[in-house]
DNA sequence: CTGAAAGCGCTAACAA
DNA sequence: TTGTTAGCGCTTTCAG
């Protein structure tokens, strides 16, 4: 009985040849095929065992084309997929669902320097699907993997065709609902820091602010776009507060920008929560940490991870699944509005 | 001129026919040889761009024998890899190198229950080497991995082996000279939160607090483990001050307890930096974002990366190599120390 | 229940 | 400079 091969794993063949068999057998005892004998499986998992076989993928899934294993895909920078913890939540939602399938998940940051590469990378069979955690409108990109691989988006793509698949939170609603929210404690004078113009999630929760400005016949008293950071958050504020007198209340789109937000009120003199109102967008955990606590449109970023991972599951198992679902959000009020 | 194969990808074979020329020929333009004439050259070019031909890569490396992939495992899970600016640091620098390499990085987060899947999926041959982020004494994981593909590690690892290759931080050196430094300021009575006593880098730093107090022949008020979570900080620090006095100072093993530290504190009537001095470790973002400033112990985390990274490329191409490198650390002083 | 045989799409000698 | 020829390690009919 000697020890595994010296040089290289072993191969299906040395298997079935300690084993007593053939390779067939032995691979149905890998596939869990149920037609063999339990001599035979017996025979074939000592050998495994014994050689500490491991079937070699890029064999596998060029034989089986299929690859077992799904991309997930962030095309954004680094910076900003650590910074926002909206990508925590969808990433563990998503992993807690693909963590039980016999998926593997491997996540791609796909920067605009890195895209080229990890296009490459996934068009050329590397995985059997896709998910693309958030998406630019500029992301050529992504239309280009989608027609090599199936794809779910979280959120809604910039285009739209009938055949795609995606798991959106109700953007327009929670934007709408946020300004209702200031509109109905007597502000009047309203400001928002917006999401980037080239996402769909900053679009519809722009659109959902003026919708419900303009149901009451009032127009906003600013409007800039903070793209999502922190810093972008700040900067957006001080643009507010530097184009004249301070708005009664801000409807931010991301609590991350609110925070930013907030450094920037402070340093015109202005208390968020009781000079000027704020609310946020995500209810992650920035909001919480808030000093006054952070009144937030909660949207279900790990439910929504959940579904994404759900769905591509069902496209990948021929399963038949609805195109799209666009979650729920809800208004967490706390200190600062 | 048709359009590309209906179904499915276009094959080399189908390109070597459109361009009228052989596989090999196909086969060299796509790998850069130079021994292909420009007629040739241009005929294939044509023919790739018309078919949209994308290598298979499961083909190729089955044939090559290598991925041209490499994967940054990150034995944590999901919270406590986007809980900690440490890890976006870290991500940030290897990305950085790798992505100027023609390796693309694929990112496994290698958790208690994901781990059998990530390492069968390593083991598989998926990828031409690894990097792996963090290590836990516990992980035998990493040693089955290890022995399938080279390996490059962040910090120490729990048992060193000859041919290992890691890059670490002097964390024993941190954890001294951050101890040093209270000890100056005048305090005698000094408590510190260590990191897990599963991790090398919680173990180190804890030595250098124990060393640089024996040193002059003090003893600890307190050593308590906050495996390395802002909550576990919070309760680490409760359980030191509910054990009696409190310390006038105390060394927390990582900026995110420190923030949990602050506040415990806060919470049993002490202001940080005012009435019990504290000094972190990492510098990260929220070193400067709590209030009052963090004093810490600098740790490069983004070169860090990049050094694992290049360690890794060094390996993979088989130019020699130093099998380690230490980086130094360097205190920061802010307002809380 | 088992084995033989034919590829999967590509690279890499080797000849020409 | 080019094409021919073998595989790489596995799955998958198809017979038996």
């Amino acid at each position: 009985m000697d020890l595994a091969p010296a040089r290289g794993a072993a191969t299906i063949e040395e298997v079935a040849a300690r084993a007593g068999v053939s390779r067939s057998t032995v691979s149905r005892v890998v596939n869990g095929s149920t037609a063999v004998s339990p001599a035979a499986l017996e025979a074939v998992r000592r050998a495994i065992e014994e050689l500490q076989y491991v079937p070699n993928r890029a064999a596998r899934s060029l034989a089986s084309r299929q690859t077992r294993a799904i991309a997930l895909v962030i095309p954004e920078d680094t910076d900003r997929f650590f910074g926002d913890p909206f990508f925590g939540s969808i990433v563990a939602g998503i992993g807690e669902v693909i963590g039980e399938s016999d998926y593997v998940m491997n996540m791609l940051i796909a920067s605009d320097d890195a895209s080229a590469k990890a296009l490459g990378y996934l068009r050329g069979g590397s995985v059997d699907g896709a998910i693309v955690a958030s998406h630019h409108t500029s992301d050529t990109f992504v239309d280009r993997l989608a027609d090599a691989v199936p794809v779910v988006y979280g959120g809604r793509p910039a285009r739209v065709r009938a055949t795609d698949h995606y798991v959106d939170v109700d953007n327009l609603r929670g934007g709408r609902d946020a300004t209702q929210y200031l509109l109905d404690r007597g502000h009047r004078r309203l400001a928002t820091i917006a999401g980037p113009a080239d996402m769909p999630a900053g679009i519809d929760r722009l659109q959902g602010f003026r919708d419900a400005l303009a149901d009451v016949g009032l127009t906003p008293v600013a409007v800039e776009d903070g793209d999502f950071t922190e810093a972008g958050g700040a900067d957006a504020m001080r643009r507010i507060l530097a184009s004249g007198e301070a708005p009664e209340a801000v409807f931010v789109a991301s609590d991350l920008m609110a925070r930013g937000a907030f450094t920037a009120l402070r340093e015109h003199g202005y208390e968020p929560g009781r000079d000027v109102a704020v609310i946020g967008f995500d209810d992650s955990a920035v909001a919480t940490s808030l000093v006054p606590a952070l009144t937030t449109v909660r949207q279900p970023s790990h439910d929504q991870g959940r579904h994404m991972a759900m769905m591509l599951l069902d496209v990948l198992a021929g399963r038949a699944t609805t195109n799209t679902a666009i979650l729920p959000t809800e208004i967490i009020e706390r200190a600062s509005a």
